[in-house]
DNA sequence: CACCTCATGTCAACCGGTTGCCAATTTAGA
DNA sequence: TCTAAATTGGCAACCGGTTGACATGAGGTG
């Protein structure tokens, strides 16, 4: 009831009031300051301890590293980024999250990720380019750098982000951007050579959206792969890249002669051999399908289905690989990446009876 | 070469070193300052204005708001964690990105945190509770709360995650924690119901891990619908619940003198059809078919596979729900809540011919 | 034994947004 | 018109780890 000792309370209660707010959220964690008390050292010798070796005597660094394993030190990410920019994290944008040709990728980057102790924040864009682009820009202050799977948004946005931060792009080739997109050659040139091989005179492919660039990717490729193995190719146009879309192009294909087709992506491809066994028609036997991607589920179904596999995690793991590489040393020129892709031979495709 | 500019530059190089950092790190956003200086206000006000509404006039509010608008401004997200410990940002955690239980999880959280203006970040435990714990240790300093979606570790462990940050837990009760699980009753009723009611007497459940709860309320819930319907069911196990471990309990399944099976979850299911297929057994002709989940692809056999959906899209919502709710008004005493589950009834189950 | 080099440790400013406290200003009431 | 109440604005400390500049001490050489 004295003045003296609680006017002292109320000056130090003023003077500290982040400590109060500290203990409300739960910050309860230690800091370099209580291992540098604890090791009797200063502060700033914990900190270049713990991130740059070398720079401290071996005694001393295992002196601070006991103690910081003792304290159970964790440091805030938080506070080493705001002076330094680097956040440890890398954004993962998708267009689609529930479509499983992302996946791999998510899982590939992820993996990379976490093997550098980089975490993974992930976005979807719900194939939106604003979304997309809105997603980008909230990301860039929280990351050290992007992966675009599958980007919807203009070459030029893209360009954009990549000034602000590094950018890699999957499943896309954009000019002065770092890019990994798979190599469709390899796998189509298999999957022609397949078809040849059991006979094939002509076939269909069913093409994706028109605005995808994959898709006229990989129906130039099959052109060219035609034209050398003296197969007629001709092209038909889905309205989506869906187990719908699929069923829808059924009456098209059975229409136009062919006896072999390949489709955009496995999701057509399965929704049209359902639709043709729907209609009595034998798969291989009247009529052989060929999917892409190799999506999880595409051996499944009855028979399985043959598919130009895109190594989608490998194309999230060179991803990450590519843009963690490119933060620890800048300045080289972006340049885009070829994945190998490759005929996975199931029971959809084979000889004519 | 005079020497009063270049003392005089080295000088200014010397004091500011951070600035020469700032552009090398690519961070070069309008701050709080420069909107003060833009606005002609004090940066305090500035904070208060676009982060506390009604503290400040509306007036000075619209005024800094213009400025921020013509800034480009984007509040850096470190800054305004280090003080408060606010991070604006969920941890979801899944056992495996690969298995397709997990998409919609994913999916739904990331589309609720999102809608609230919160980041997620993933990490995958690759089954494994060692990294599992590891990964929410290390995520335990980035985000507000975590979301463990069918863990692996200890009720212990999360429990003591659980002390120092809001969680959500799915797929899986842990008492005292705050749950999400979908209710198999329900689906599991009308399962048993449809099978009844297409004459099956008998059933057999292929079971999951022996160490998985899920696995045993499942079976636990099939039994008491037996028996309400007069259906003798047996159990039998699988040594992985995988398309592969479906196909190597085909055998006892035939053995087993039952006209209908329910498998722990699709890939069991989808395994068994396909190897009773292939040994000419006629589904649902001779034998019925259910999985549990309808996962990505449950619709690409042939026949379709009748299952009962697991709503995992919803628990990702509701989990995330939740927790950003616990966040805005804690206390909250954790509960269990449940999300009903339903029958899907494609063509691998019906009438014995 | 003095001098120089090099390794090691210390100090203090800094990143940018937040917030308790108090001063200044406006509005309302008497 | 003057005072009391209510807003609004400004100051400065603070979150915790990083880093350039500098002090200190140990080891090596002539």
């Amino acid at each position: 009831m004295t003045n003296l000792p609680a006017s002292d309370a109320d000056v130090v209660a003023g003077a500290a009031p982040y400590k109060v707010e500290a203990r409300a959220t739960g910050r309860t964690n230690a800091t370099i300051y209580d291992i540098a008390k604890l090791a009797g050292v200063n502060p700033s010798t914990v900190s270049r301890a713990l991130s740059k070796p070398g720079r401290v005597s071996a005694g001393t660094r295992k002196l601070i590293e006991e103690a910081a394993a003792e304290l159970n030190y964790q440091v805030n990410p938080f506070a080493r980024a705001l002076p330094t920019g680097r956040t440890n994290t890398l954004g993962l944008i998708v267009a689609d999250i529930t479509n499983p040709t992302f996946f791999g990728t998510i899982r590939g980057a992820e993996s990379t990720a976490a093997f550098r102790d980089y975490s993974l924040i992930l976005a979807e864009s719900a194939e939106s380019p604003d979304q997309e682009l809105a997603a980008a820009q909230r990301m860039l202050a929280s990351v050290d750098g992007l992966i675009l799977a599958s980007p919807r948004m203009d070459d030029d946005h893209i360009r954009d982000l990549a000034k602000e931060k590094p950018v890699v792009v999957v499943n896309r080739d954009v000019q002065g951007i770092a890019c990994v997109v798979p190599d469709v050659n390899k796998g189509i040139g298999e999957a022609i050579r397949h078809l040849a091989g059991h006979g094939h005179k002509k076939i269909v492919f069913i093409s994706g959206p028109t605005a995808s660039w994959m898709s006229s990717q990989r129906w130039s490729g099959i052109q060219q792969a035609c034209e050398w193995s003296r197969i007629e190719a001709v092209k038909i146009e889905s309205d989506s890249p869906t187990v719908k879309g699929g069923r829808v192009t059924a009456r098209l294909i059975v229409g136009s002669g062919a006896s072999a087709v390949i489709a955009y992506n496995d999701l057509l491809a399965i929704g049209l051999m359902q639709e043709l066994q729907a209609a009595a028609y034998a798969v291989p036997d009247q009529i052989s399908i060929i999917g892409f991607d190799d999506i999880f589920g595409a051996d499944f179904t009855t028979p399985g289905l043959t598919t130009v596999r895109a190594p989608m995690e490998n194309c999230g793991i060179e991803a990450a690989t590519v843009l963690l590489r490119t933060l620890k040393e800048p300045g080289e020129t972006p340049s885009t990446r070829y994945i190998d892709t490759e005929l996975v031979v199931r029971g959809s495709s084979g000889r004519l009876l």
